[in-house]
DNA sequence: TTTGGCATGTAATCCGTTACATGATTAG
DNA sequence: CTAATCATGTAACGGATTACATGCCAAA
């Protein structure tokens, strides 16, 4: 693929836990060409110039090396829940809305999953490697609704802490 | 707080959805002491030397513009879904075997989870923020299950995937 | 004709970790 | 005595985003 291509089919595949910029991808193309991992086509005449790469054997043995390495684990950083932590009853209203926007997302999210889902299983039926991108798919879902949950829950206790904010105020 | 204690209390209270290395606390302190923003006060006089800063008037109120911008969404990146995203049946042993560690640990992180949630309700149950404190540790907790939850539907699948191949393999 | 998508690339900058340097104090 | 913990700080490095520069082609 070309870089452009790589963006692109990135953010569409696996675009809800990997994100790359092409400040990322083309250093990272002539890294990849200089140490003979991936080699450069001659792409399309007509139109804006084209680089089209592919995976070299070296490359793909050097892929393989990569993904015997066990993963390392991120580490998880949250602003949101950051503020939320610092927050106190007098934000009540204000992380409210975060939440209930949270919350929006998060089905929508839903939703766009189970439609890729439909997708896949319609379009990849017999490809090998189904069972791994439905896995992958499947953690996005469970997490999201593990967030939907939490929200809803959320919504509640803020409810009742901006409640006993307004009653402490009133008296 | 010195920024040796910043850096063992955010560990203990925060530190599942957030960590900071020494890298940037002192450096930062340096940074927010010239912005007027926290103060140095006498450190303790016997031992080590010990630089004990605190929060001004100003340093107080740019918090709570900060606090008051909506959180950006961090964006996720997770090199296990990665790896795993481009595997095939051929290395479902592998994966089977990564799956299962996350197991573990967001087994174990879970009662981690519950002792703080208890602590927390013992030792904190007047203090006006201990809601907002149980909710990003349930938050936590949402999402460790889900983690869980998908690990257990995952190794079910990677089996089947591993046997497939086993069967084409002796055909 | 002008806007938007195609397409490649670089430079500035930011954010953050790791490793290093240094040294005092305390518990075993 | 010696290892661990307390404690502060810097330097090197890596990884990633953002903004910028450039320019073609197609469609409205």
């Amino acid at each position: 693929m070309s870089g452009y291509d790589i963006k692109k089919e990135a953010a569409t595949s696996i675009g809800y836990f990997w994100s790359e910029s092409y400040g990322q991808i083309y250093p990272a193309l002539s890294v990849l060409q200089s140490a003979g991992w991936i080699r450069r086509r001659p792409g399309r005449q007509k139109g804006r110039e084209r680089q089209v790469y592919e995976i070299t054997d070296q490359g793909r043995s050097a892929l393989d090396v990569w993904l015997a390495e066990p993963p390392r684990p991120t580490p998880v950083r949250s602003e949101f829940l950051l503020k939320l932590f610092l927050s106190d009853a007098t934000d009540a209203v204000r992380a409210t809305q975060w939440v209930e926007q949270l919350l929006a997302e998060e089905t929508e999210r839903l939703s766009q999953f189970r439609m890729i889902r439909d997708g896949l299983m319609a379009e990849q039926r017999d490809h090998p490697s189904l069972p791994f991108w439905l896995s992958t798919l499947s953690f996005g879902e469970h997490r999201s609704r593990a967030v939907v949950r939490w929200c809803r829950e959320t919504l509640k206790v803020l409810r009742k802490a901006g409640t006993k904010q307004k009653k402490e105020k009133s008296q």
